[in-house]
DNA sequence: CTACAACTTAAAGTCAACTTTAAGACAAGC
DNA sequence: GCTTGTCTTAAAGTTGACTTTAAGTTGTAG
């Protein structure tokens, strides 16, 4: 086992240091074995992050990997854990793609529509219109990658 | 005119009082007049508020707000700002879309593929076939609404 | 006069996913 | 012995868009 210490890993993995100590924080990652204080970790831990790693690229936010570890009975399935939560995050893209293209919608009609000179002017309009409308309530989709 | 106060305001827009006086501290709104120490409002607020609250169903931050109201030479017509901010605003719901589009893909893909017994085994496939990917940054699109 | 509702302020809290900071421990090289 | 580089921790800071809290003011009703 190579023993490879948090910056080797973050490297692999392409993550900072701080977040492989703050997965560890949050429960995501076990305790890391220590040699005079510092963290070694061998493969096992580089698969457990390759996993969280392309879970985020699927969208799913910690906490639901956290599902994906710990939320099933222990004999349940790699797979069948996956398709679970697959298909919620499947439903929750598609709702936010409506979302988008509601955006866009709106958005490409405003441009061809407004006349308006002044702001004043296009406020009252969208006032007399109807001013609160259809709650536009997004799911939270975010990212924060290597600086 | 009317004078509202912050409460009626609120209400007729559907927004917090707080949001509302939010707006007014991050100078979105001028400081309203004041009756004995407290705001009152007249129709312009209410065409400000509109304008707001419509940028922010189509996805603009409220700082994409503020450029709107005042990032503009004063003699810019309302339409040709709404056009320049809402083009930008385009490509980036479209470059989300994208990203949207890839994480569907992969979760489809995998949804049909994955036969994993194990996540031990998952993590192993994943990292062999290149773990650090394509960084997928998502543009921040969030809501906050009436509770 | 007292209660009450509605307003005021500044400051702190919320959420997610980290990063940054401050202060300190340890091994290797000179 | 000293410096350098990498590690450690706990706590605080970041972002955006607010909300909540605490403590205080004002006008009205009874």
């Amino acid at each position: 086992m190579p023993q490879l210490t948090i910056s080797e890993v973050a490297q692999q993995v392409g993550l900072q240091a701080s977040a492989i100590r703050y997965y560890e924080q949050i429960g995501l990652l076990p305790p890391a074995q220590r040699m005079s204080g510092q963290r070694r970790y061998d493969s096992t831990a580089l698969y457990r992050l390759a996993i969280i790693q392309q879970a985020r690229q699927l969208g799913f936010t910690l906490d639901e990997i956290r599902r994906l570890f710990f939320g099933f009975r222990n004999v349940t399935r790699a797979s069948e854990r996956w398709q679970t939560l697959s298909r919620k995050k499947l439903a929750e893209l598609d709702g936010l793609m409506d979302e988008i293209k509601t955006m866009r919608r709106l958005l490409k009609k405003m441009m061809q529509n407004c006349r308006c000179d002044t702001l004043e002017q296009c406020g009252k309009g969208i006032f007399r219109s109807g001013c609160a409308d259809v709650a536009v309530k997004s799911l939270p989709l975010k990212g924060r990658r290597s600086p």
